[in-house]
DNA sequence: GGCTTCACG
DNA sequence: ACGTACGTGAAGCCG
């Protein structure tokens, strides 16, 4: 018999996006949801082979819509903006197809397809997320319910319905009609439950048949809940039940459609980037010659025993993979054969032991002319040099250069790159040689190959030497601190008690609410707000008459900073006083590094009582620490990028730039400007970094929106540059889909393409902060780079980058000599028309370096 | 595990 | 009509 597919198009598109990651097509729009679809189509042609496939679509009443800036929101409620995006995309790829699409107004998909399952006599798959659908379940008629994932099933048919779920297809409306679903806003009977209702069913009948016999219900509590129910069930009844006599127009003769897929549906995948979809020849009808790419050949297994055997596959090799999984030695030296080492050593088995194995490839390791391959290079030499006391080096990082080619995956997984680029999880060692020629080929085609192979890659070793070294910690002084606030916190914590009236956990966002704003009765200065928030930020408008507010405020500050500071810094202190950070090279959106366990990258400076910390951060005995940063080298990049002469002029002439722009944007001498104005240009150049917007601008100043406004429109008259400058990242990124810094680090930004307004404006501003913030994270790479070259011979060793500062634990003997090498390496690490300007500090404890 | 809060550039 | 400045990490609460 003819087979016919009925697919509820809103319930497995809304399967498929929650089902997968974000994944964007070149454009930067999402289109996982439309991926997923079509992954569960390929699925369904592959296992059940129909000859006719409708699909149905939700069209509900027209409702009442507010004009959107945009002109545009999700039609339904609970459907994200990104997944209503979407769906004109599905029906476009259904068009492709060929594939039928039915949609009536006022009906859901449901009912459409219950309707088609009724009409015709032919065997009937219904695939679907919805349990509704089951009362379609006949003699010809199953259903195919979707699972957690997106290819996954259960099938249904009336045999099976009975014992997987107790129910007929009848009883599960029913069943509905008693227990209510309130996922469906069906009321069903009040008090009446999962058990309840399939106990009634089993022994009624069906509803009708609990209603005739409505007397011999027990308990009698259970009776009158029945009785009382008796109208909310039939409504339910009526609701629950699926139409199946709309009145539609459809012939099975009109549900054909193309497969293998035709050249239209290959241009629309490619278009879209389903690039694993594409590598799938046998999907596509190559009678109309299609520019099929050809699939990867699977790797052949080989397993190495003995170290003979290993040396000789490696013996003269330049190019080579590796990649340790617990007790598998992974290894390839072509993309063609697989090789795995078992680790696993012990008197009978005739593994390799780890130590073995590695000493046996050392030279291999450390002869920067043979390229190893690997994912995570940090990690890997960090591995051997602590187990092996050796440094590795010469290394293709596919980690690294997937980071540089596509930021917005960040921290990726091997498994997921495999994935991504077709390769069976099982080649390991030789996907990662593939990756490596894909990845190579790209960071070419994007202009990016020196920001890898001349940065990135060789700055590997010189954070892997900044972790190693360490940062040394005054354990005494941290215990002494420690004491001091924890006598502090315990002081402030009686205060707040008392002050309270009770003993409440200040910690606790909402048991503090519910004190300060109801207990207390202390004015909530937001009105109309849905839920308090007890920011510093807010608690700081609060009375002043309410003296536990700065107590508060207090002990948030103290047990911060002794939480974070003190007891999460002794916890990572190692038996020779030191910390380790980890610098995390693929993680950011703009190029930054970023500090983990601990963050070195955030220890307090702005705030006197919390400064003091950097006391507890030294240098060794016979060093000193000299620590160097950046003037303001995001203004400065903005200077250079933007070319406008009113900015460039102020860097030329070293006049002081938030002055400067006070003067300008209040129109007064630089004399007249008040600290004040100052401080105000101070936030808007901040603001302009950002990517200004009146509303950021004025909650950071704490004005009204408009008065922001006349600031900014202040700020680009005198800086029309400036405001060139942002229009053109906003329009180049929205023409390219992505921003770039100097150096060609490229971040794709899909917020672009948002359906939502707000999701839209943050793309913007990201647009605009993205160059500025990058180029300023290539430059003190290159600076990075170059000083820890000028450093080598001297015992002075480069411990900490903090974004714009480099930290140099510095030899008694070699200060002089440091402070030039930073000066002249971080100034003259990229030449733009303004200067770079370092400012240079001495101290033997990171406090003292101001 | 998500949310809130707050430390840094 | 609604609510954010850009980029991070850690701790603690809460469901």
């Amino acid at each position: 018999m003819e087979k016919l597919l009925l697919l509820d198009g809103n319930s497995l598109i809304n399967r498929a996006f929650y089902a997968l990651p974000p994944l964007n097509n070149p454009q930067g729009q999402q289109v996982q949801a439309v991926f997923g679809f079509a992954t569960m189509l390929v699925k369904m042609f592959d296992t059940i082979k129909p000859d006719y496939i409708v699909t149905a679509f939700d069209v509900h009443a027209p409702t009442f819509r507010h004009k959107m800036y945009d002109g545009y929101k999700a039609s339904r409620k609970g459907m994200p903006d990104e997944l209503a995006a979407q769906m004109p995309v599905l029906k476009e790829m259904l068009d492709v197809m060929g594939i039928k699409r039915v949609e009536l107004a006022g009906y859901e998909a449901d009912d459409l397809i219950g309707t088609l399952s009724k009409r015709f006599d032919t065997e009937t798959y219904i695939v679907t997320g919805d349990r509704d659908s089951l009362q379609l379940i006949d003699a010809k008629t199953r259903v195919l319910l979707t699972r957690r994932g997106i290819t996954d099933t259960d099938e249904y048919d009336l045999n099976t319905i009975e014992e997987k779920m107790g129910l007929t297809p009848s009883g599960v409306i029913d069943y509905k009609s008693l227990a209510g679903d309130g996922s469906d806003d069906i009321p069903g009977v009040a008090g009446v439950g999962d058990k309840t209702a399939k106990s009634l069913l089993s022994k009624y009948g069906d509803l009708d048949g609990v209603y005739a016999q409505i007397d011999s219900v027990t308990p009698v509590s259970l009776k009158n809940k029945l009785i009382d129910g008796k109208e909310s069930a039939y409504l339910s009844k009526t609701l629950a039940t699926i139409d199946t006599a709309v009145p539609m127009e459809c012939e099975l003769s009109d549900c054909g459609y193309k497969f293998p897929f035709s050249s239209e549906v290959f241009a629309f995948f490619e278009r879209q980037g389903f690039k694993s979809l594409i590598r799938r020849g046998e999907l596509f009808d190559t009678s109309v010659g299609l520019p099929v790419a050809p699939k990867r050949e699977k790797a052949q297994e080989r397993m190495l025993v003995g170290l003979d055997e290993i040396k000789s596959v490696l013996k003269d090799k330049s190019d080579v993979a590796l990649y340790v999984e617990g007790e598998l030695f992974h290894l390839a030296v072509d993309e063609k054969t697989e090789y795995t080492v078992s680790l696993h050593y012990d008197f009978f088995s005739s593994g390799v032991s780890e130590s073995e194995l590695i000493a046996a490839l050392k030279d291999m390791l450390c002869d920067p002319k043979v390229t190893k391959t690997v994912f995570d290079s940090k990690s890997f030499i960090t591995y051997l040099y602590k187990n092996f006391k050796f440094v590795a080096q010469g290394f293709f990082d596919v980690r690294l250069a997937q980071y540089i080619a596509d930021a917005t995956v960040p921290h990726a997984t091997l498994e997921s790159l495999l994935d991504a680029y077709s390769i069976d999880r099982k080649d390991i060692a030789s996907g990662m040689l593939g990756l490596k020629k894909s990845l190579d080929k790209e960071l070419e085609e994007t202009g990016m190959h020196r920001l890898y192979y001349d940065i990135e890659l060789p700055l590997v070793k010189v954070l892997f030497d900044m972790e190693q070294a360490g940062f040394a910690v005054n354990r005494e002084k941290l215990e002494e601190i420690g004491a001091i606030f924890t006598a502090e916190e315990k002081s402030l914590e009686k205060q707040i008690h008392a002050a309270a009236g009770k003993a409440f956990n200040i910690k606790s966002p909402k048991q503090l609410a519910k004190v300060l704003f109801e207990d207390l009765g202390i004015p909530y200065p937001k009105k109309g707000a849905k839920t308090y928030n007890t920011s510093a930020e807010i608690l700081e408008q609060l009375d002043a008459s309410y003296t536990i507010v700065p107590l508060v405020l207090r002990y948030r500050f103290i047990t911060k900073l002794n939480a974070t500071y003190v007891d999460g810094l002794r916890k990572l202190i190692d038996s020779k006083g030191t910390v380790h950070t980890e610098f995390r090279q693929t993680l950011t959106t703009t190029g930054r590094l970023s500090s983990v366990e601990p963050n070195l990258q955030n220890i307090p400076v702005r705030e006197e009582d919390g400064k003091v910390l950097r006391s507890l951060f030294f240098a060794r005995e016979g060093f000193t620490l000299v620590s160097a940063d950046y003037s303001q080298i995001e203004l400065r990049i903005m200077a250079h990028y933007s070319g406008d002469p009113t900015m460039r002029r102020a860097y030329l002439d070293g006049t002081d730039i938030h002055a400067y722009t006070a003067a300008q944007v209040y129109g007064v001498p630089l004399e007249q400007v008040t600290p004040l104005m100052r401080r105000t240009a101070k936030t808007v150049n901040f603001g302009i970094i950002y990517g200004i917007s009146e509303f950021g601008l004025a909650s950071s100043l704490k004005i009204a929106k408009g008065e922001a406004k006349k600031f900014i429109e202040n700020y680009f008259e005198r800086f029309s540059g400036v405001r060139e400058y942002l229009d053109n990242c906003v329009s180049e990124a929205k023409k390219n889909g992505y921003v770039t810094t100097l150096l060609g680090r490229r971040r794709k930004i899909p917020e672009l393409f948002s359906p939502v307004y707000f999701t839209r404006q943050f793309g913007e501003r990201a647009a605009m902060n993205m160059p500025l913030q990058g180029t300023a994270a290539d430059i003190i790479k290159i600076a990075m780079l170059n000083v820890s070259r000028a450093l080598e011979g001297m015992r002075s060793r480069l411990i900490l980058q903090v974004h714009d500062e480099l930290i140099v634990e510095t030899a008694l003997d070699e200060v002089a000599a440091v402070k030039e090498i930073l000066r002249d390496k971080m100034e003259n690490a990229f030449t733009l028309s303004v200067p770079l300007v370092v400012d240079i500090s001495e101290g033997k404890s990171w406090f003292d370096c101001k």
